[in-house]
DNA sequence: CTATCATTCAAACTATCGATTGAATGATCT
DNA sequence: AGATCATTCAATCGATAGTTTGAATGATAG
């Protein structure tokens, strides 16, 4: 090659930062993140065509951001490892901080109230071990099955109007869900406070939960 | 907007990363990592016309990445905060540990040898408090004068071999330079091993350091 | 060894990005 | 107030990315 080393360096990195930018991309690093997952499933969760996630994924992997490896006739992809997570979690931090538009998006899901700061994952932990909080995973119920936070009940935004009648009403409930770019946890935790309950949101998600070496609760399928 | 909430946030991370996805952009933060400079500095050092940086510049803007002021006529830029140089280091990071070519690229920056670990900057600052090792800066000359670690000698690529009879040869030498994505101190260790002597590089260059804390000796001008 | 099926490739199209050129802006300085 | 000059805007071009469609691959299962 006959270009400067430091420029095809650059190349590299700008590689990296190009597969995070795209929206598509980001969702399959999201789902990725919950664990590692065949090409069908991913392109049912985000809504591609086959061919076009595939493609993604393909991309993807030319980052070194995600894996793959083969099982039966599937290929099934998974996270790199822990830095790809780090890496989607500046990605959000940096947005967060900076950029008006973010703040105004997540004010929105909020209903225009102030939601409380999120719990951090220690306090949870301790807190569970306690009892003195409700956990509610407001994921599908198929993610829910695939690994969960022990002692978290499940309901997604549409079946929480139905459970609410169930939550007692002077125990904190802590919302959490896919983690870094997921919007149910902000979602839930605004209508529980329109209903006069005391809600706030996990910092991150089940994957963060995991990678802190935390349980995992999987259902016996 | 009609476009769902989840959609919009995902679109706006997506805009950090492509912020960081040009070698042209990922070259004006190397730059900007070192300290505020105006556009027509910016594109003298990384070679882009003053229109170009200038679109570049405002790209970067956008995404929150860097801000500016105005100073009597100059726009002068500067990194928002310190969460763009994490993000810029693991960016690196990540690509180090997952690209091949990168791995193959840094290696032909050392011309085949196998370079010693870095040197870790509070180890550094120890061994410059008892006289233990020759710190030697391999900017550009007008990079050292607007800030360099205190103590450490001035020396581009170009004038090495010329200072090669001056390095005392039973003492380390360490060589540092701009940061996260500068090749200088790869090239001089690479240099100063083949004439025998025995040198590594620091764990990060200059930003990295002032991030620290540590001190940052500037020229009189 | 052949059929099957999940995945990948290939080609086509549209949209967007990056570089260049030359003109316009707008804050300063006299 | 007008001249100056660094910066930004606008228009253009070529190159690249994303989506869709349909065909090809290639490992498994019978």
């Amino acid at each position: 090659m006959s270009i400067s080393p430091k420029l095809a360096l650059l190349e590299e990195y700008a590689l990296v930062a190009r597969a995070l930018s795209a929206p598509a991309r980001l969702s399959l690093l999201e789902q990725l993140a919950q664990g590692e997952r065949g090409v069908e499933a991913l392109a049912g969760k985000t809504g591609l065509t086959i061919a076009n996630c595939s493609q993604h994924l393909q991309q993807l992997r030319r980052s070194g951001l995600v894996t793959s490896r083969r099982d039966g006739k599937a290929v099934i992809y998974r996270l790199t490892d822990a830095k790809t997570l780090e890496l989607m979690d500046l990605l959000r931090i940096v947005a967060e901080r900076n950029l008006a538009q973010v703040e105004r998006i997540l004010r929105g899901l909020s209903g225009g109230e102030d939601a409380p700061e999120p719990l951090s994952r220690a306090d949870l932990a301790a807190r569970l071990a306690d009892g003195s909080v409700t956990l509610l995973d407001v994921r599908p119920a198929d993610e829910y099955a695939a690994g969960h936070i022990p002692g978290a009940l499940n309901a997604t935004l549409a079946q929480l109007e139905q459970i609410l009648p169930t939550l007692a009403p002077d125990t904190e409930i802590v919302a959490y869900c896919r983690g870094p770019y997921c919007v149910y946890a902000h979602q839930a935790v605004a209508t529980l406070r329109r209903h006069g309950l005391n809600a706030r949101r996990l910092d991150g998600g089940l994957p963060e939960w995991r990678e802190d070496g935390r349980p995992v609760l999987i259902d016996a399928g």
